[in-house]
RNA sequence: GGAGAGAUGGCCGAGUGGCUUAAGGCGCACGCUUGGAAAGCGUGUGUGCGCGCAAGCGUACCGUGGGUUCGAAUCCCACUCUCUCCGCCA
């Protein structure tokens, strides 16, 4: 959500900000309903003030016993010129409103142009492509071969883009997830939280899935959404709050189920675990000061990217230009993992700075540390990282000619010692 | 799921139609007082929107949304959440 106070102050400016995003310039329209909105709530305040007026001497009237007929007459005038000014300035408030809530976040100046993620740039390799000795095998070849993703049982129970773990596999994506939280909570300084995977209507909207991507999401039968991210569960914490600025920054981590419906992504990634409806994934949310986040947004990049670089994972790190990044963001890393049975880069983290456009949606506020001013958080949010495709990248990286996988190192003692997963 | 009670400012708490744009207390800030402190005294202390260079003025907000009324924290309706008891349950 944009402040209206920025597309009065500079409406050229705000709709090239728009243009860059490829939505339509749209501040005189913003505009001329804010007018109307000013136009009508000044008069209806006029109106409103005479009305307390009259009120007050009709109840000194009543109470010496004057007539106050006359008085009551001109109340019952003023209500209904009252009902209508309050329609018109509620009329033209939504109006600006609905406008302004159907606008993409601005973007950083230093985000690329470009329509699609053919313009995205890449900014730092870690690690090069390791070179196999063998035919490097996808990770549902290799999970099915040890009978340990089953995607036929999947099905049975759940449908497409659903997968069966078991054994070594349904472990690691266990160790997996304790090794990220471990990671985050001790040596990246976040606090570990356990969050409702089911959420309402505010909290989905605060951080901008809603109304624009409904269809995105799984809704139960009682109206509430399941998460597609912990970010939603995460960020809302700080929804309607003033926080004390000596609190800043929050920072927040939690594993959870994440659910997706696909809708838009019909046959692609159909073979696998890559895109699936449910996945697992640790979640990084920091609340910052607006002086902070530019900071914090390159220091959260480094926490994800700290979990691949300790799994002995070859990823690069891109910005994502302005016609790829999403509707809430002002500027977005995206972390891509080297598939070596895929041969293709692919996401397993995305970090992003929302600025303030979440914390306005929702209203997360700040108290200086002076007390004098309030102000808008910055919202941050990415994935630390994503389970299901660590658990990928890691079969593929590290798998073995005779097609069983070896675990790394560091995630050994979360497997119970186990060093190598076979048959 | 059934029965009952409740939701008021940073906190506690009064308030069943006008003298409350919320008493009183606590906390906090500033000042006076003091050798210094405590106590005491005084003043101030929310958020949004509109107007204004500003000081300030106006207006809305007593869980949320509607309604009745000249006038609503107070009356009516719906909803949400909290607490107590009962039932069920990992």
């Amino acid at each position: 959500m944009h402040d209206i106070r920025a597309v009065r102050a500079d409406p050229a400016a705000f709709d090239n900000a728009l243009i860059r995003r490829g939505a339509r310039a749209c501040s005189s329209d913003i505009l001329s309903q804010d007018e109307r909105r000013k136009q009508a709530q000044a008069a209806l305040q006029e109106k409103q003030a005479r009305r307390n007026a009259l009120a007050k001497e009709i109840g000194q009237g009543k109470r010496t016993g004057a007539d106050t007929s006359a008085l009551e007459a001109e109340g019952t005038t003023l209500r209904d010129e009252m009902a209508a000014l309050e329609s018109e300035a509620v009329a033209a408030d939504l109006a600006a409103r609905s406008l302004l809530e159907a606008l993409p976040n601005t973007l950083d100046a230093d985000v690329p142009d470009g329509a699609s993620e053919d313009a995205n740039m890449v900014i730092q390799q870690h690690g090069q492509r390791p070179v196999l000795p063998f035919e490097a095998r996808q990770h549902f070849e290799l999970g099915e071969a040890l009978g340990q993703m089953d995607f036929a049982n999947a099905a049975k129970l759940a449908g497409s883009r659903f997968t069966v773990l078991r054994g070594g596999l349904a472990r690691m994506e266990r160790a997996l997830g304790q090794y990220m939280l471990d990671l985050h909570t001790r040596q990246h300084g976040y606090s570990e939280m356990s969050v409702p995977f089911l959420v309402n209507d505010a909290a989905v909207y605060g951080t901008a899935q809603l109304p624009k991507f409904a269809e995105d999401l799984f809704r139960t039968t009682d109206g509430r959404w399941l998460i597609p991210t912990a970010e939603v569960p995460l960020t809302n914490l700080a929804a309607g709050e003033v926080i004390p600025e000596a609190e800043l920054p929050w920072r927040l981590t939690a594993l959870s189920a994440c659910y997706r419906s696909e809708a838009g992504s019909a046959g692609r990634d159909t073979r696998g675990m890559l895109r699936q409806h449910q996945f697992q994934k640790v979640e990084m949310v920091s609340i910052t000061t607006p002086e902070n986040s530019d900071a914090e947004h390159e220091r959260m990049t480094r926490c994800a990217e700290t979990v691949l670089e300790s799994l002995g994972l070859v990823f690069r790190r891109i910005v994502l230009c302005a016609g790829d990044t999403g509707f809430g963001a002002a500027k977005t890393y995206d972390l891509e993992v080297w598939l070596p049975g895929q041969q293709a880069w692919r996401e397993i983290s995305s970090c992003s700075n929302c600025r303030d456009f979440q914390a306005r949606r929702m209203n997360a506020r700040y108290r200086s540390k002076d007390g004098k001013t309030i102000g808008h958080v910055h919202t941050l949010n990415g994935s630390g990282v994503a389970v299901g495709r660590a658990l990928i990248a890691v079969m593929e990286t590290h798998q073995q000619a005779d097609g069983s996988i070896l675990v790394p190192e560091k995630l050994v003692p979360y497997m119970g010692g186990v060093e190598r997963i076979s048959a």
